[in-house]
DNA sequence: CGCCGTAGCCATACGCTGTATGATTTCGTA
DNA sequence: TACGAAATCATACAGCGTATGGCTACGGCG
């Protein structure tokens, strides 16, 4: 990381042999760390050069445009979710549920990164397929048919989707939804929505705060038991 | 829409009584009809003023920058959604697929939008809680604890939403995935995703396409069933 | 060894963006 | 009639992504 930050007014022309400044990896790193620490917005071209104490235009060499830079970026959070050990010795329950946490974990690893990764799930590379493996093993181990797990296994990463987007768009672990929510629906016209005022109102009594982990695993439990249930497992 | 389209050098000063030109509501319109027919980043401050016949400036005497019209834009999207009424006579399950069916169809309406507003649903004022109210209803119908209420809804958007998601990025009602999935499986270095290439492989043997609309009720299903098994409704 | 295509870098420049500032005109009200 | 506020327009600025082209050193070939 010598030299970072400057304009580095450094020479033109190709650098000697064993001195470039530049890689795919070393630019999409220094673009990951951008975007965690001061957000997406703040990664631009000219921002990312800087910190690599190289010109705009060097970037280009490297990668085609701005978007190549996201869309490698999202394979290398994809990248670090290496695949679990095959692990037979639990129930395909439990397997499918530490897969989907798994999953979950590497989405909030780079909360800034969630949205454009989501976006973005098209554009992702051959280890953005990989990554259901373990999805798939588990429902397999449970004897599913082939067209069953495909739609267990699509829904599932949809939750996943879902929740990560609600989940980067609130940076704290938890929040009180009473402020929040519960004032909102006061203000709301009555007989508006209400069931929703009535159940909501019922809950905040007793304390009413949202965890995102117990909502995740709620989901997926639920999930899991559906499939089961339907798919007689 | 007289006058659209132009720079329109017209003259300066407050509009005589009467013909204003700009209003919040003519202006989110007119965003929105960009975004459907140009997409997302046609959507400049100054493209909408000229076809709004006015000075990029005097957008902002309504709105107080693009965010907010983009925030005002995921407000007209649910709108649109109006609540459906009762209908006590069907079955709560039905009741529930059907309010989901209509949450999706109003993300589906403005695929260009989606994203943004997906991303956006903290900003969005009273009209997104609304929408929920027939989720409590459904399930309130059932019988539910307003805890599991709360989860069970919770865990129906976020589906929803991780699934309009993928929806929205693929333009196509239905696409083949055979030389989309199954030629990039094959591609695999083997062994890396052993159960995958089986899975799919068996599948498109038998023909593969994927159907948004099946995946999406085959989805809510499972979710159902799941809420019905687990909170023994 | 000398040559040359090209890889890797830099400098400049263009058209575009969102919006700050301030002028201008007309409104509604005192 | 005087006046502040409202609604418009004109100008301007800093920053953006990236096209173009120049420079230098590498690596293979004659």
């Amino acid at each position: 990381m010598v030299n970072a930050g400057k304009p580095l007014p450094g020479r033109s022309g190709r650098p000697r042999a064993g001195e470039e400044r530049l890689s795919r990896h070393a630019i999409l790193e220094a673009a990951l760390r951008i975007v965690d620490t001061e957000g997406l917005d703040a990664m631009t071209m000219r921002r990312l050069a800087s910190t690599l104490g190289v010109n705009p235009m060097s970037i280009y060499h490297h990668l085609p445009n701005k978007a190549a830079v996201f869309a490698g970026l999202a394979e290398l959070v994809f990248a670090q979710l290496e695949s679990t050990p095959p692990g037979d010795t639990v129930p395909w329950q439990d397997e499918l549920k530490a897969a989907a946490a798994a999953y979950r974990d590497a989405l909030r690893a780079h909360p800034n990164l969630a949205l454009q990764v989501l976006s973005d799930t098209s554009a992702v590379s051959d280890v953005v397929v990989v990554t259901v493996e373990p999805f798939y093993r588990a429902l397999d181990r449970a004897g599913a048919e082939p067209r069953h797990i495909f739609e267990a296994v699509n829904t599932i990463i949809d939750f996943i989707h879902g929740f990560s987007l609600g989940e980067a768009s609130v940076r704290a672990d938890t929040f009180d939804l009473a402020p929040d929510l519960l004032t909102r629906i006061n203000a709301l016209p009555p007989g508006k929505a209400p069931t929703l005022t009535r159940v909501v109102t019922e809950l905040g009594a007793s304390g009413l705060a949202y965890d995102f982990d117990t909502g995740f695993t709620t989901g997926i439990t639920l999930l899991v038991d559906g499939i089961a249930t339907r798919f007689a497992l």
